[in-house]
DNA sequence: GTGAAAGCGCTAACAT
DNA sequence: ATGTTAGCGCTTTCAC
């Protein structure tokens, strides 16, 4: 393998100058560095990147931490597309990705410190754990720079990327409304997530707006399961048939709760309206399709990448990005049945 | 940063010695290694890991090479969970894992041979790309060690691993010919696609062994892709309405058949029996759920790396690993109905 | 059992 | 504009 020494070798020069035209620099004369150029490549000349790392003291690595890659039965692929555009944006930027499992065995063993340490990231980029998860701790703690994503917490050295899920939550209920809907129940997901905390908040506001007031049963806690939602589902509408609508702060909730309806006899949308968020991949596929709030998860990848970067090189003008939602509407949702 | 030079002057030894004790050596008095664990514990020490490889020449890092990374509507979540197998074995032998995308038009430009230097991989693993892809045939000529996914190629430091397709397609077409079905149609993928040679092969071995003829033009095109499978199998209903049965290359396409039936006024399973192959997170999700062919994928990605590890540390046995199926019957299937 | 010294390939401060 | 030199943190002969 080429090394900068054979080029100089051939080139009949120093190192120095050799690196120097290499990377760019201005002092150098045009003729050198042609000619330096012309070598590296007859020599197919790639650098040695650990070496350059080594002495710049630069991993020019970011290290993505993730929790629960080690399954086989990933419901939604939001991780992927949030991976998809970090990745694009990192490569786009000469960067490395490396992945931390937080459900690796091997892995949990070590504090998130000792993680980025040993792997020597220059930042972390740390998406879908949960706002008590030891880790999130740590990070707050730790001096590495680092973006969460849909987790807002900023200090110097952290940032966020979110999308706007107040404003999300907004719309599919305001949607609701629009159709004639005013007893909507949510389904919402861990209390300790900031996405549900926002989303309740929004679906909150939206009732209120309209002079509607919030039944505190009709909110109930799905814990972003499928079955866990279809459960909280089956009996809110034993006890609360009144209800007409009701908004879920996920498709995979929103999927267990049609199913609830559907074993109750209830047709959906005819009887009763549901709207999920996300836009996850079975949204469009299940029947009846489901209208839902979109969030553009490769996007939240990229820019928090993109962000990432910013601030390890020092050009972060604001720790924090935030990203717009649409409402998707499909067949789950209609105007409210007036018996 | 704490370094083993640090470590040797509290120990009072040199740094040789630190080296040694910190990597296990046996030519290091107990007494001593006891110290230096200690106090590289009290100094919170990592090793650098730049450094290290860059005097073992050994990056211990491995490129993933995938093509499809930067669209934000994957349908189905097969890289990701190949990837996910990748990353367990990966980060569990402590070696890191690089993703390259042939998408990505900053890397297209670059050829695989300057990919892979450039960022220094031992190996590669490639997965998702086309037989006719230029890439592939760089991998082959190239003495990078590589592992292909669902490429049967093998040479002294290329090996593949893949599952066993033409069984697949046996027990796919063979659970049809139990339901009664003797008029059996297949939507296949890419012609070029060594999963799609070997799916067919299945399915004509098994017609054959039930003395069944293959009609060759009940061999449809479906290229993987939903609609273009989905008008296939509109046209081949038309012209062919005595077909009780589609055997389909991959669910995408099985859920495009699915439509094509219900558009033409068929029921499935009830007039028609459909069966796919990958089983896909839809699979299980779509109306009638999906009766297929499933993977391991998470594992085929698991054997990927330990094979392509295997051959870096040069203790691979073989240079291929093959991988079982299993048949999943879901709703889309059902007995022959005899009018 | 331990240490001195060389060197992996690169960049950069300091000459010239 | 170019070269000399040192050094990033580590492993590894080779000598004692």
């Amino acid at each position: 393998m080429t090394t900068i020494k054979d080029i100089a070798k051939v080139a009949g020069c120093s190192v120095t100058t050799v690196s120097r035209a290499l990377n760019g620099y201005s002092d150098v004369s045009a003729e050198t560095r042609k000619k330096i150029m012309e070598i590296s490549k007859q020599l197919n000349y790639s650098p040695n990147i650990l070496a350059r790392r080594l002495v710049m003291k630069k991993s020019k690595t970011i290290g993505l931490l993730v929790s629960g890659m080690n399954r086989d039965d990933v419901k939604d692929n939001f991780t992927f597309r949030v991976l998809c555009g970090i990745n694009d944006c990192v490569s786009s930027r000469e960067y490395d990705l490396i992945l931390f499992n937080t459900d690796s065995s091997r892995q949990r063993e070590k504090t998130y410190t000792q993680l980025c340490q040993e792997r020597r990231v220059d930042g972390v980029i740390v998406q879908g754990i949960k706002l008590d998860d030891p880790y999130l701790k740590e990070v707050m703690e730790s001096d590495i720079p680092c973006v969460l994503v849909d987790i807002p917490v900023e200090t110097s050295t952290v940032g966020y990327v979110t999308t706007d899920n107040v404003l999300g939550a907004n719309k599919a209920v305001e949607h609701l409304i629009k159709l004639g809907h005013r007893n909507i129940a949510m389904v919402n997901g861990y209390p300790q997530a900031f996405v549900s905390q926002q989303r309740l908040k929004g679906y909150k506001n939206t009732l209120e707006k309209h002079d509607i007031a919030a039944n505190s049963k009709w909110i109930l806690d799905g814990k972003f399961d499928e079955k866990k939602a279809e459960k909280a589902v089956s009996s809110l509408l034993s006890s609360s048939p009144e209800i007409t609508a009701i908004f879920c702060a996920s498709d995979v909730m929103a999927i267990g709760a049609i199913k609830a309806c559907q074993n109750q006899g209830l047709s959906v949308p005819k009887d009763i309206s549901i709207v999920g968020y996300d836009d996850i991949l079975l949204a469009s596929y299940v029947t009846p399709s489901l209208t839902t709030v979109g969030q553009k998860v490769f996007d939240m990848g990229y820019e928090a990448a993109d962000l990432l970067i910013e601030i390890l090189e020092g050009e972060a003008k604001q720790n924090y990005r935030m990203l717009e939602t649409q409402l998707i509407q499909r067949e789950s949702s209609a105007p409210v049945c007036h018996v």
